[in-house]
RNA sequence: GCCCCCAUCGUCUAGAGGCCUAGGACGCCACCCUUUCAAGGUGGAGAUCACCGGUUCGAAUCCGGUUGGGGGCGCCA
């Protein structure tokens, strides 16, 4: 494909205020970066905030913020929420350029290729319904277009508002979308459309198509979902004497059951992830071979190497199912990739204030390959900030049994770990020798390692999974270590008693 | 209903006429390692390349049809 065109490449990603970053937003926001950082394009951000009921600065900022989390970042647009615009195009806000569609609408009034439409919501709505029953397709059957001047004068002595719909010459619109090839619709089919609301506020497909025009942009590179409306586009364009950029439509992110990925049955707010713990380099690596790959066997891949071997030529044509397992795989690579000191640092917002920097430090080693998501970290650690109380009230006397072993005998099992440790110095009290002593003790009961760890684990932590004993226990300190194994040991006789 | 798009293991994908008795990854199963859980290692199950017809000496790859799935048909974006 000849991406390479003469003509210095302009793409735009264009999200709506009218929620968080949205997966597929960021997945399109992805590509169109990759694609101008491939071919040395610039990048323009513009906010599509003309719906002014649903558009919010907290989405906006939402947007940007997460925007640049995942590491995209832009040549023109607003680099902060609410912030100044930066770029030879300003403003990119569309509620700041209603000047501009107003004027193109005027134009396009004037030049007949638009009509005012008195139309009520539901005279529209009774149409519809109309066509529904006779099985027809729901377009608008063009009415106002053949009013005369008396109606018209009839309908502002009424003081009804009129919007703007264009005149759809039914014609055959063909394009070479740049991943799916040629495309044909027939616009005939089309019907006018609104483009600009009785209230004055323009609609959606105009100004797109009026800004993409205005800020140069070369390639539109969008979901699948718009595919269809590219037909409208494309009228627009001719209509207003513009340019035709080339279109490329992306393959949509799927829910598991192969609908187009939604809310109500997925998890679609990228901030969501960044809650739990996700990585954005893992996000990134993730998005992009949702739709793509490289053609190798290769699946690692950082920012500025995907844009490297980006092709959009290479994009697929159907759709990809999100799939959470192996985003956990990716993140769990990522996060084992960190070198120990970037890990403490990432996992900082993570874990409980009560956590000084350099116990994070020190517990990183033991967790890090446990880690599916950064979030996951505050559970692993909780034995640490949490007091010999809340530990020991985790479990009861059950719960330290090995199979086969009875509360007296466990009890001389944990007695035994006790005095073996009780000697130590607190400079002692490392790891290796915790093993060690540990080991030893087993032996001389002849308990197997594993049985005679299970209940010291319990007793540490609180729990029956932990990161590894000996190291958990060096963290903790020979004092709280010694005072634990003495609440395990106080449960045991408790319920040893009534059955010896 | 109409229009458009799509179709390789459960999932993400490699594959651009012979290299494919279809490769990799995730997930799943087994075993190894092992103080739990992970991580790691080894092996395995899993796809008649949706189906049917062509074209060709030869098709997952090209063409047509069928079926299935998805998207769009707003004074939402």
């Amino acid at each position: 494909m000849s991406e390479t065109a003469s003509a210095p490449v302009r793409v735009r990603m264009a999200p709506s205020p009218t929620g968080p970053l949205h997966i597929g937003t960021a997945r399109t926001s992805l590509y169109n970066y990759l694609f101008a950082r491939h071919v040395g394009g610039t990048y323009v951000l513009r906010i599509e905030d003309t719906d002014t009921e649903r558009s919010t600065v907290e989405h906006e900022r939402d947007i940007i913020d997460n925007l640049h989390w995942l590491g995209i970042s832009w040549d023109e647009g607003p680099q902060v929420a609410g912030g100044d615009d930066v770029g030879p195009h300003a403003p990119y806000r569309q509620s700041q350029r209603m000047d501009r569609y107003a004027r193109e609408a005027d134009r396009l009034l004037a030049d007949g290729h638009a009509y005012h439409c008195w139309c009520t919501p539901d005279e529209l709505e009774a149409v519809r319904r109309q066509q529904a029953e006779n099985k027809e397709a729901p377009r608008y059957d063009g009415r106002c277009l053949r009013l005369t001047d008396a109606d018209r004068a009839q309908f502002e002595a009424e003081g009804r508002q009129a919007a703007v719909r264009l005149k759809v010459p039914p014609e055959t619109i063909r394009f070479d979308d740049l991943v799916r090839g040629e495309v044909e619709f027939d616009n005939a089919l089309l019907g006018d459309f609104v483009i600009v609301r009785a209230n004055g506020v323009p609609l959606y497909h105009f100004v797109v198509v009026v800004d993409d025009e205005e800020m140069g942009i070369t390639h539109v590179i969008r979901g699948e979902d718009h595919l269809s409306n590219t037909p409208k586009h494309i009228a627009l364009i001719r209509a207003l004497g513009y340019r035709e950029p080339r279109f490329g439509h992306i393959p949509l992110i799927l829910n598991p059951d192969r609908s187009k990925m939604s809310k109500r049955k997925s998890q679609t707010a990228i901030t969501a992830y960044r809650e739990q713990g996700y990585l954005p380099e893992a996000m990134v690596n993730f998005l992009a071979f949702l739709g793509w790959s490289p053609g190798t066997e290769e699946e690692i891949f950082a920012l500025d190497e995907l844009a490297e071997r980006f092709e959009l030529a290479s994009v697929h044509k159907g759709g990809a199912v999100f799939d959470q397992d192996r985003l956990d795989y990716l993140n769990g690579v990522y996060i084992r990739n960190l070198a120990d000191e970037q890990l403490a640092l990432r996992l900082r917002p993570f874990l409980p204030e009560a956590l000084d920097d350099a116990s994070v430090l020190r517990v990183v080693p033991l967790i890090k390959e446990r880690l599916v998501r950064l979030g996951d970290a505050a559970e692993l650690v909780a034995f640490l900030v949490e007091t010999d109380a809340e530990v020991g009230s985790r479990y009861d006397a059950d719960a330290l049994l090995p199979k086969n072993r009875d509360a007296a005998e466990t009890a001389a099992a944990v007695a035994a770990a006790r005095d073996a440790l009780e000697g130590l110095t607190e400079a002692d009290f490392s790891a290796d020798v915790l093993e060690s002593r540990c080991r030893e003790a087993a032996e001389v009961l002849s308990w197997k390692a594993g049985d005679f760890f299970r209940p010291l684990r319990l007793a540490v932590t609180g729990r029956p999974v932990s990161p590894p004993l000996f190291g958990s226990m060096e963290l903790l300190g020979r004092d709280r270590v010694l005072a634990r194994l003495d609440a395990a040991l106080g449960k045991l006789t408790a319920a040893g008693v009534p059955t010896a």
